[in-house]
DNA sequence: GGTGAAAGTTTTTCTCT
DNA sequence: AGAGAAAAACTTTCACC
């Protein structure tokens, strides 16, 4: 875990909510010169607290109407069937995150698909046979009316 | 829904994946000079075909230790109940994401917490006491082995 | 809708405190 | 670690195709 001060927090706070703001804006507004303002951040970039940059695009806008999330369980929950299992999802674009859960569920993993069509041939061909899937139930997003990227800074 | 072409869609997957990259540098994957790149990324912004950039940060780095899930069940569906469960989450820092659903749950929320205390303190003071929630179930995050912002462009 | 050049900013490096 | 100045790079506008 990093050790940052208050500067490093407004920082960061700013650029996870505005990732294209210029390094002299930045700078003014946690109340530094750009030189050093530039220094912290990446400083924060090689330290592995910023990962990246990302444009956060419409998914409706884009044709992408559905998403979803499946509860998956697995057959084993030897440690080998669960990387075996991540490793898949790795490789299939619909599947945006996958998060490794405790409990009865093993895995809830989020898809993004077209249509709905799109999405059941993608269910039924690609998730359900993937390697030691028992399970998988899935819940359509109606609405989405909170999505925040990134932590509570 | 935006009709673009298939420039559009290699310079929009291209910000997705980096979100700072310099208009030169854009212009120069996509096979445009800098100007109608540039017009091109200012439409889409314009259109809200990209909502906005955000540097991506490590949670872990930053404190931020636990990541749950929960489903939780509203007391009636009345539209109007929905709306007011939702407005009481946007206030709430550690909700990063909600999602209405289909079936027996109606709500998935992710939630972000520096430790199990403070999630813990969250739930039973802000999560479950919300407007109309009629049942919680949470699911503590073990690892997230994937998690890609945005769509499979 | 695309190009090339010019003007204005911004980034980035250097040096000093 | 931060500030100011200078060089290099990038953004942005303009006239033109």
């Amino acid at each position: 875990m990093a050790n940052l001060d208050d500067i490093d927090r407004r920082l960061l706070s700013q650029l996870q909510d505005e990732g294209r703001i210029t390094n002299v804006e930045l700078a003014h507004r946690v109340g530094l010169t750009a030189p050093p303002c530039l220094r912290r951040v990446r400083a924060l970039e090689e330290e592995g607290v910023i990962r990246g940059y990302h444009a956060e695009l419409d998914p409706s806008k884009l044709g992408f109407s559905i998403t979803v999330f499946a509860m998956v369980s697995l057959k084993s929950q030897a440690e080998n069937a669960l990387r075996e299992f991540e490793e898949a999802m790795k490789d299939l674009p619909e599947v945006r995150e996958v998060h490794m859960l405790n409990g009865e569920i093993d895995f809830i993993i989020k898809i993004v698909a077209r249509d709905l069509q799109a999405f059941q041939e993608f269910l039924t061909s690609k998730l359900t046979p993937a390697p030691n899937v028992a399970s998988v139930k899935t819940s359509l997003t109606i609405r989405t009316s909170k999505n925040d990227p990134g932590v509570p800074l």
